[in-house]
DNA sequence: CTTCTCACG
DNA sequence: ACGTACGTGAGAAGT
């Protein structure tokens, strides 16, 4: 056993590292005599939980951590059995949990290598990024502390707190180990390496109980915590079912891909441009081929995006044909291999990397990412596969004999508006099931209102619920600002409680400290200078905890096992095929429910068995 | 590390 | 009085 002690905060703390078996009755006995609350952290190999280990041929788990406020123990896993039955045990037997973004990572972790279920880690845990993103959801760009534990612990605990995760990388740096390399391949009983780990978990055991203080000072409710908490074990659940990549099928689009992408490439090349990432290079070959530039960046540079590229191709974005001019070979050439290389790394590459032995993606799913509260997914960024094209999607199958359900909540946003602003008229039509664009149309142009109607004031209502300006309006819609001003004024006087909101709800944030405090209670700062983003904040936040309330009852209603994805509006899940009829009927019953007085909808679609099949896919 | 670009809701 | 589209993840290039 091997003993390190230190101070912090004014309070002295000590840390054992378990170096052998006879090591273990003595964590044991300390196990048995924790009665509150024990901060749980684990050092592995990287983050890639379900294919890490196997690709390496070693334990996934090398360190575990257990620790109170002022002491702490290392654990060995990796050097075997023993070990690993230790903190099993202790995960089992410790009485309360914590750590800092431990249920979709330490929680599944433990799920994958260490025998103790998701489900048992969940049923005594409290997450302290979960705490920290409740008392403040900005990054530190934004003016946050930001959930990493370092910031915390310095403002929460004790400034002078070492920075673990930075010195660490330091530390593997120093050893001649990459940041990324380092957590396989540091010598397990590393000195600093295990202080870091101890400190980890002393750290997390204070900073949960300030973290509570803190929520109830600022009145945030435990109802929503325990809300968040659920959310969270509803999400890893669905990381851990994971979806199956269609091997076959996703390595012959890698090839597709690559292939159009170097054929496309070669054009680009012989147009002078090296690089495909550089703007500058294209914006210099286009202008060369005689085209003229007009669009510029924020920065002032010559912008060649999608849009520009497309023009100069004569094609709008479903690739049709405009008819205006002739199209230019190398903005064709760059709008494909770019389109490919994208697809190809930031998708295709990713499906493969991450597959487990069994040929299974776990999406990485963080339930608070946005500072609005909304979830984000990364590990494959699945929530942002193209959607115009089934390719990408025709990755991912649900299991054989199964079919892919998705369920998308019907305007959510402008429902979400309707309520929490209290637009009379908007809930007039909402109740009567009318589609809201139109309901808007016709109340402007009766009976004469057309699709034209519709999209102007689809394209209004949208800029509400973002607060944007006529100019932004219009060059997104391509109507005359005049027009578009015309169609703002009319929105206003229709639906004047929409302003009046705004109004109200930013006056409110100023007596709050900048904060604006939405429905579900959750704590929403505002920047000074976009004080207008309150509107977006509030829908933007309610809409999330509509779906975080559907997802709840969901598991209530026995359909988690059927869960695979949250995707801001829409549910996926896949179904056995003789089962998919009722569970997207339940999923949607689920998804149906009111708010404020605003009738909330869903509508759902079943396909076959890729995810591609609701977008166009055979299979 | 910042900027640009592009994929989504 | 004025004027503001919101929120993400990811890769490549250039500083």
């Amino acid at each position: 056993m091997k003993e390190f002690s230190g101070s912090l905060g004014g309070l002295p703390w000590r840390g054992y590292l378990v170096e052998r078996v006879e090591d273990l009755p003595k964590f044991l006995e300390w196990v048995r005599r924790q009665r509150g609350t024990t901060c749980f952290d684990t050092e592995t190999l990287g983050l890639g939980i379900y294919h890490q280990a196997r690709k390496m041929g070693r334990s996934f788990v090398r360190l575990s951590q257990f620790g109170n406020a002022t002491e702490a123990w290392a654990i060995p896993v990796e050097l075997g059995r023993p070990f690993y039955h230790a903190a099993r045990t202790a995960l089992i037997e410790l009485p309360a949990l914590t750590g800092h973004n431990m249920i979709s990572f330490d929680g599944l972790a433990s799920d994958k290598h260490l025998g103790v279920s998701l489900e048992v880690i969940c049923s005594k845990s409290t997450d302290t990024m979960i705490t920290s993103k409740l008392l403040d959801p900005r990054p530190p760009e934004a003016g946050g502390l930001g959930p990493k534990l370092k910031p915390q612990a310095a403002f929460y605990i004790d400034p002078s707190a070492p920075d673990t995760q930075d010195g660490l990388t330091k530390h593997f740096n120093s050893l001649g180990f990459t940041k990324e390399t380092g957590w396989a391949g540091i010598d397990i009983f590393d000195p600093l390496y295990v202080e870091y780990a101890l400190l980890d978990v002393i750290l997390g055991a204070r900073l949960l109980p300030v973290h509570l203080a803190e929520l109830e000072r600022l009145g945030v409710r435990k109802e929503l915590l325990d809300y968040e908490h659920e959310i969270s074990r509803i999400c890893a659940t669905m990381s851990r079912a994971g979806m199956l990549v269609d091997k076959e099928y996703t390595e012959g689009l890698y090839d597709t891909l690559d292939a159009d992408y170097q054929r496309n490439f070669e054009i680009v090349q012989s147009y002078g441009v090296l690089k495909l990432g550089s703007p500058d290079q294209i914006a210099k070959a286009l202008l060369e081929s005689g085209e003229e530039l007009t669009e510029r960046t924020d920065a002032g540079n010559l912008k060649v995006d999608k849009s520009v590229l497309l023009h100069l191709c004569d094609r709008n974005d479903k690739w049709e044909r405009i008819g205006g001019r002739t199209p230019n070979p190398l903005a064709e050439a760059v709008y494909h291999a770019k389109r490919a290389s994208k697809w190809r790394t930031a998708y295709v590459d990713t499906f493969l990397e991450e597959m487990d032995e069994d040929g299974y993606v776990h999406c990485n799913i963080n339930t608070l990412q946005a500072r609005t509260g909304r979830m984000s997914v990364t590990r494959a960024a699945v929530q942002t596969l193209p959607s115009r094209d089934m390719m990408i999607r025709r990755c991912l199958l649900a299991d054989p004999g199964e079919a892919v359900i998705s369920v998308d909540f019907s305007a959510i946003e402008m429902r979400v508006l309707a309520a929490l602003a209290d637009v009379r008229r908007m809930k007039e039509a909402f109740a009567n099931d009318e589609d809201i664009h139109w309901f808007t149309a016709r109340l402007v142009a009766g009976e004469d209102a057309t699709e034209y109607h519709r999209k102007k004031y689809k394209t209004v209502g949208l800029g509400k619920v973002y607060g944007g300006g006529v100019t932004t309006l219009a060059r997104q819609s391509g109507a005359p600002e005049a027009d578009v001003q015309h169609a703002i004024n009319t929105y206003n006087r229709l639906y004047p409680e929409i302003s009046r909101s705004s109004k109200k709800w930013t006056r409110q944030a100023y007596q709050n400290g900048m904060v604006h405090i939405s429905a579900t209670g959750r704590r929403l700062p505002l920047d000074r200078k976009r004080t207008y983003a309150v509107v977006n904040y509030a829908c933007q936040s309610a809409a999330r905890d509509v779906l975080g309330q559907s997802l709840i009852d969901m598991d209530a209603a026995g359909l988690l096992p059927y869960l695979r994805l949250p995707i801001h509006d829409e549910v996926l899940a896949f179904a056995p095929t003789g089962e998919v009829e009722e569970v997207e009927r339940e999923i949607r019953k689920c998804m149906t429910m009111d708010l404020f007085g605003v009738p909330i909808t869903a509508e759902g679609e079943i396909g076959k068995r890729s995810w591609g099949s609701l977008y166009g896919a055979d299979f």
